[in-house]
DNA sequence: ACAAATTTGTTCGTATGTATG
DNA sequence: ACATACATACGAACAAATTTG
């Protein structure tokens, strides 16, 4: 049975994963049946069906009864570097990038805000929560706050132009890096899940970063809420 | 009520959690009563409470009945950098690291492998299986693959030494850094969340990556599973 | 319109190793 | 040391959906 500590399914679930992620299945194509996988790892049709079960569950795969299993539309690598920007981070894989208001609304700052913008507790901010799309899918649900004493125009600029880069550039910002990034995990409330267009019994990963600008000083402070069926960060030295 | 968008409760949660996490509350502290909250807020106690559940449930505070609530040991911020290792990540935050060796077995490599390592698929390879604790917490799972060819006695080190650095060290490899990081988020297994000690129903962060000596060479394919409402990634560049 | 072949879905039964108390 | 529960794995059979001839 496991003869070396790992279950057989997973080995096999692993296996095919990488076939996958490495492209030599490509999406949307059809798996081998159940019973071709069997022969093919020497096991089990349970066996087999156990791995492609747990693929499904990844979101990796999509089965359908009397037809097979195929691969789903692939993972979107997000890059995490000093520059990184979303259009420029979808682009890179050959997708279409595209962004979407959400809402946007004035609040004053909290404890957490006011730290990461270096204004006031109780200043005006600037919320924008935006949508951020590849290829027709929803990767992202971003809230971006700026402090309004120096971005009250932020939300004329970015309706106009679709992009927070193109928008703040508006505004004399023409270049901002990625100051700190805070990376963790939870389960979506039912907004997020409903707008991400994913199950609430899927984790989200949750991005936190304070932008600031040549000068040091802080531009933006966004938490974005990823699907991480859909999305893996790789993170760039 | 929610008069900018966004509930009340969850602006009292935001707001204790950045009291929690700048450590203007200490862990282990009493938090104010529901009562003394809703005072401070100028809400009802059951707006106060809502605050407090949430935290609870992210793991922040822990509620007791007819006592209080009490902040949590903190969370730990885990460092991802290229010279990431886990013991002086841990010192950093001046608590006391330490490894434990779940488990070690040898197996075959599968694609995944075979491609982080740069050995042939099916060679041999060498898995240990540590737990990451700090100050008697557990913070991570981590699976780290090593190619049998050149670090047979692996195992050997570190079960003397209990680094896997210092393992790596007595092999010749006095220094390596991180090549690629990939970072997801999923439900734990149940034997995850039993050696983690952690509910079934509260994601892990996944770190998944290859450390190469300076010559570029792969030394360590790595896949960590960390709690995450015990730890948080924060990406340094 | 129908039959046959293929493929996934489900339910029995049996056996074994591992974890827990 | 033992009993119990659980996950893993194999085997056989049949049901349900889909495709093909």
């Amino acid at each position: 049975m496991e003869q070396d500590g790992i279950a057989l399914w997973r080995q096999i679930e692993q296996t095919i994963l990488g076939e996958i992620e490495g492209k030599r299945i490509k999406p949307g194509a059809r798996l081998p049946s159940e019973h071709d996988l069997a022969l093919r790892f020497g096991v089990n049709r349970h066996t087999a069906r156990r791995a492609l079960q747990a693929l499904s569950e990844r979101g990796v795969i999509r089965i359908e009864k009397g037809r097979g299993s195929f691969v789903e539309s692939s993972m979107v690598d997000y890059r995490i570097a000093p520059r990184t920007r979303f259009s420029e981070n979808i682009a890179r894989v050959s997708r279409t990038p595209s962004g979407e208001l959400v809402r946007s609304l004035e609040l004053t700052a909290d404890p957490l805000m006011a730290e990461a913008l270096n204004i006031d507790i109780g200043a005006p901010v600037i919320l924008l929560e935006t949508m951020g799309i590849a290829d027709g899918q929803r990767i992202s649900l971003g809230a971006h706050y700026f402090a309004k004493s120096r971005f009250a125009k932020i939300l004329h600029h970015y309706s106009r132009l679709g992009s927070i880069t193109k928008a703040l550039a508006k505004m004399g910002v023409t270049d901002y890096l990625r100051k700190t990034t805070r990376i963790s995990a939870r389960m979506p409330d039912k907004r997020e899940a409903r707008l991400l267009r994913q199950k609430p019994t899927e984790p989200v990963l949750i991005v936190e970063s304070v932008n600031v600008d040549p000068q040091g000083r802080p531009i933006e402070y966004g938490v974005a809420c990823m699907s991480c069926a859909r999305t893996q960060l790789i993170v760039d030295f």
